[in-house]
DNA sequence: CATGAATGAGCGTTCATTCAT
DNA sequence: GATGAATGAACGCTCATTCAT
């Protein structure tokens, strides 16, 4: 039984792999079933075994992604005692987690609400909000941290705050990535630059003080 | 002469107005040529004869959409002499902007680098770029005014703030759209006050002393 | 009356003549009814004030080619004294023919059975068989002549011998069309070179004692 | 193994089959997938299966009926010690093929050269013609025993030869199809006598003295 | 008479999904 | 459980033809 679970876990790892690795390179509407079943190297069928359909392969992965997002921002958010250098941190993990996950990017903010109704979709959904809704917790506790420590303005809501700060952060790393070339030849900046830019940007919007870099 | 001219503008406004219900409905992709052709009430074969095929259905949505919201910019930013009430009257044409056209969000800043380079395709694009760029020079001399008139900080530099100003609201909005219930639920703000917090709360990334609400 | 006639007839000739061009550059299929309106400076609506159908172009132009080809093949007998000077002459106003006329080659030999019995199509299809079979009178009587020379193998049946004649030539035509390259490349022969070789071999199967070469 | 290979040949053969039928019967142009997927009784997409494109089918049909045609050749010239003898069967192999693979002959003479250059198209157009440049050795080589033997004029340059045969032949029998109630109805021939008179014509054209019917 | 406008019917091709083995 | 085989339903696009003016 557990042998058998184990197995089929495997299995469904195998073709949630394939399956990111092609949605990266061509996007989730590009990348059909016999693509992901020759990079998973399964029958296309196969792939019916484990999963119902190509969107609930697409919600696994964004819930993976999802669940990896959370943990890396856990780590971030106790990787220093200074405030400041965890939202450093914090901001880097969001970049560099988008960076190596373009798929629940794209997916989560902008496919995600093409679905429409199939009773179990709307599970998959959900897992992928309630995850989302953790992340905000997590984020949120962080800012009160900040507010305790006296780094951050007092005033804010909290919860709001986060979904500003998140909301503002993924539209930058769009941004970013959808006009590179504009910002490479105008700004003179890279992605990467131009991203810690943004978060310093936002950092200002909240710290007591107008905020400042840390070191 | 004139008379068969505004026919066809008119046939190609009818066309684009079913074409940009379905777009925000659906998404440019889910949405067929035979749906915009059932939406707008002529045959399919009459979509043809007012476009060349379906990219410039949408790539003429996404140029309306630019030069209408560049216009709605221009006139908030023109509205009033006090620096604060114009930009309170810029993000909330941003606001409504996207409230009704949707589709120029999701096309400009996720669908269009699909599109491969099919010459007249290539001019399309390249005008959306264009007016996309005006906006940014607007948006950058207004931030400069700002600066003169000592009510934003001076060390930033205009043209990456315009764009970062440009990504985090453009974020905003998007969140605002998909986390609507969420936001509605926990946070007991409507999608428009969500809006106004955020846009607040950018504000105060760049001003003078953390900036402050307009009456 | 014969004003408007003959206008009609310009009509008519504007329009077969555009129609000529077109085909001959892509062929009957690849030539569209809004290829021929353009080239004919006509509106694709005014096509079907002078003719009922695309068909009918196509059998026009078929019919005009054959009665083209009837004169000048007339005047290639008529050209000489001396039998071998007329043959001679005979296969190159052929030859020339479908250089300048390849329409009426593809479609006279390929494309005509296509027709299913449109009443009216019947009629076009039968005027081209009649001056086909004009010309095979024509070939019939110079072959006559040629038996009557004294030159030419007197037991040959000469309608039968006229057709065959027909045949071999367009085969040849065509050969020489399809694989030009080949026979310049293997054969070192031009295409012209290679038709007059065929028209030779051909009079040394109907001349007596295998025929010899005009000067 | 083997088991499943055969049956996807036989697949494809079915596919063919319909495929070749059509094709006679209405050209490949007019022939639409549609029609093939309906006559071999599968669905459209099984189409797709086994055949990458519209194109690769007739390569194939145009292939195999090539191939055939050479074995028939071949055994046709093996088949009688006799040169006039196995002049006579290689004639009556082509007129048979060609009456129940008319394919072949259109699409090889005529729609061939309309591809236009996709990988794996000119691959297969080049299969073709290689297959029909070993043909024309084959005859070349038996024009070659010929005038070995003494019943060829020795004077004929055997590829040229070779390649006006097979013109003049292509020739007399799409003219044998195209007006075979002309040559019924005037010539009181069948198509089949027709043809064979066309083929001891030419013979008269290269063989020494003028040539003589088999027994 | 000439035509602008409109379209029905069709095209080759794709793909997520099903099902018998 | 795994899969080869099959397909229904679309898709973007084209074109000969019609018809009101």
């Amino acid at each position: 039984m557990s042998k058998k679970q184990a197995l089929t876990e495997f299995h469904r790892g195998s073709i949630l792999a394939a399956a990111e690795r092609l949605f990266a390179e061509k996007g989730t509407d590009k990348t059909t079933m016999d693509d992901i079943a020759r990079e998973a190297e399964y029958s296309k069928a196969t792939l019916y075994v484990y999963f119902q359909s190509k969107e609930e392969i697409i919600n696994a992965i964004l819930l993976s992604g999802m669940v990896l997002l959370k943990k890396k921002i856990q780590e971030a958010i106790e990787s220093h005692d200074d405030w400041y250098l965890s939202y450093d941190a914090v901001c880097r993990a969001i970049f560099r987690f988008y960076d190596e996950n373009p798929t629940s990017y794209d997916a989560a903010t902008v496919a995600m609400p093409l679905n429409q109704a199939s009773e179990e979709a709307q599970k998959g959904v959900a897992d992928i909000l309630r995850v989302s809704g953790e992340i905000d917790e997590e984020l949120a506790a962080f800012l009160a941290r900040g507010i305790e420590d006296g780094v951050i303005r007092s005033q804010l809501p909290p919860r709001e705050t986060v979904l500003l700060f998140w909301a503002a952060l993924s539209g930058m790393v769009h941004t970013a990535e959808l006009r590179e070339g504009y910002i490479g030849r105008t700004l003179g900046l890279s992605r990467g630059e131009f991203l810690r830019r943004g978060s310093q940007l936002f950092l200002s919007a909240i710290a007591k003080g107008g905020g400042h870099a840390p070191a």
